[in-house]
DNA sequence: CTTAGCACTCAGAGGTAAAGAGTGCTAAGA
DNA sequence: TCTTAGCACTCTTTACCTCTGAGTGCTAAG
């Protein structure tokens, strides 16, 4: 059943008012709104039906209602007015962005704080591999007694190192036998065709380096292997105790606990699927814990193959339009960083360094 | 002045019973402790004159005695008895420290949250490198049209590596004599004398790759510059609010800010001089926020030049002789892990991967 | 269909009294 | 001289009460 658009105009100013207030909403409360010109016995009437009709909640008999799951999920998908950027707010997110960085997953975590201080909730970031990687080309560099560098250039155009100590002395000609090996037999092959037929094809070829081998093609599938994941990072969970529904110390130690273990790790599983933003509602959330909580998380591009996810955490009652409105530009603007990054100094490049 | 044996007894007691139970510590609950043969007067007599030492204070006059700073500071300095792990913790933490990992700033997170849920407290943990890093070795390869890839093997035996990528056309001949002349001029030289003449230097002598030497440069001075430190991570922050002094949400929160942001960032000159595992109490904290939270950090060298420090945030109150016990075992353990690595197997190696 | 009015409900604030914990001091006992 | 029992006193905590105010649902009039 369709609700009229007096019902609607209720029920948004109810979640509006809510989201501001984070208190009951009480008739007189929406019947004072500037644009409401119905008494508010009228709106008490409508209310009474919303609430009937199961969008809003009333917490006890001489309280004001609160909208329900139902309600919130009507607002987000239908009634939530477009919340615009100030441009006060585009300039400071995006001067903050520009700030040169080196490691992706370094970068959208430290989005994930520029998010979370934002919003002023906690936030939750994600960065990923999809796809396929292989390996482009296979370096190996002598490095003095016993010990040279592997140097792997995928096909994302990551460059991945490793520094292997032997306990027997390796030759320069013996890792040139061993490169032009690796190059020719396992460049372009995906983890899972890593068979025992391309180990022995490669020591094989390898001749008289046939024993560094094994080492050095472990380490190819560790590497490509590695789940594309960096982890869900959590930033700024302090900032869950500044909303009034966490001043309940055991509720907040429940949601928090969650946001830190594992609970999130099925979260991409929710959200694979769909693209852009989303929100996901307190019960429509996947931990039992995160009853009263939302979720508004979005993905995007980051070229080369991989993904970023960036979110927050907050009540059910959060300012979906500003935290939406938020999101999406962070993730617009991320994107169009990774995009063209060649338009930028000489200095940039896709790639970067850091080690153990 | 010294005290006598007997005020000490009493003194470690209430500090004993105030860690367990969070509430102010009475006469009474003293005297009735198996070991103590005296009546609640006495301990009564003995309280006062503690209070009036000032190891002792008094919320208000009907409640019982709470240790002070200095009571504290006692307790850890003198009375705290050692807390002896048993086997089965000694056990976990083994088997869970001997987890192959990888990076060593990964590992020392992972550690950690070990540590947070050992001792269910916030848990803060930093990586960093000690003194001063040189370059041991240029290496650059050819890695398509217009880019190449760049391999830094450090002093401290880290391998660094970046793609480059740029707009002209490079050839195998120009990388060579860059590196050349790279090996020659700018190896062992810390980031502090990376003059104008060393850039002129390298330049000269690369001839026509000499357009490539300030990027090289650049990226290579940035990574010597690089502060050793891989920034504090704090993880189980949620488990602060299983204390009770923490029921109170505002207190709450203004701890857990103060740990999340960069109020900790000074910690490390707090530590430096001083080795091995240290409390700070209360009021000797850095951070005005932390006043009745006491940090117990602990110190280790993890090989080449490389230092870790984890520690455990906490109640004033905590299980001192608990945490400490648990946390000197971690860093032992963890030391002893990177003291002989080439004990273990043949892939196992100082360095590692990674990028991004 | 809208609105004014009214009786009713119920959470929360404020105030008071009783309970309980712990103290300091005094005086008696070892 | 040191220890201990006893007691008056202080002060927090808790329970309980009342009162207030917000908000409701219903009814009847416009």
């Amino acid at each position: 059943m369709e609700l009229s658009e007096r019902k609607k105009k209720v029920l948004r100013s109810i979640v509006d008012l809510y989201i501001r207030g984070a208190e009951p909403v009480g008739s007189k409360a929406v019947a004072e709104l500037p644009d409401m010109n119905y008494s508010s016995a009228t709106i008490r009437n409508e209310m009474a039906e919303l609430t009937a009709m199961g969008y809003l909640e009333q917490p006890h008999t001489s309280a004001g209602r609160v909208p329900s799951a139902a309600g919130y999920r009507l607002y987000v998908d239908e009634l939530m007015s477009d919340y615009r950027l100030s441009l006060d707010e585009t300039r400071s997110i995006s001067t903050a962005i520009e700030e040169k960085m080196q490691r992706m997953d370094k970068l959208v975590e430290k989005v994930a704080k520029m998010v979370s201080q934002a919003t002023d909730l906690p936030a939750i970031s994600m960065a990923s591999r999809q796809g396929v990687v292989t390996v482009k080309r296979f370096d190996l560099i002598l490095a003095g007694q016993g010990s040279f560098i592997l140097v792997l250039l995928l096909s994302t155009d990551e460059v991945v190192n490793k520094l292997i100590k032997l306990p027997l002395e390796v030759s320069e000609a013996d890792l040139k036998l061993l490169g032009a090996a690796l190059n020719a037999a396992a460049t372009g092959i995906p983890a899972g065709e890593f068979t025992q037929s391309l180990f022995d094809r490669v020591m094989g070829a390898a001749g008289s380096a046939a024993s560094l081998a094994p080492v050095v093609l472990e380490f190819t599938l560790e590497t490509l292997r590695r789940p594309g994941n960096t982890g869900i990072m959590v930033t700024g969970q302090h900032r869950l105790l500044d909303q009034p529904e966490y001043r309940d110390v055991d509720k907040a130690q429940r949601v928090l606990t969650s946001l830190d273990e594992e609970t999130l790790a099925n979260l991409p599983d929710v959200i694979r699927n769909e693209n852009g933003t989303q929100v996901l509602v307190g019960p429509e959330n996947v931990a039992r814990e995160l009853k009263d909580t939302s979720v508004v998380v979005t993905k995007f591009d980051i070229g080369d193959g991989m993904q970023g996810m960036i979110g927050v955490v907050g009540p059910t009652r959060m300012d979906y339009a500003k935290v939406t409105a938020r999101l999406s530009y962070f993730a617009e603007s991320l994107s169009k960083l990774f995009a063209k990054p060649e338009q930028k100094q000489l200095p940039e490049s896709g790639e970067d360094p850091k080690e153990a």
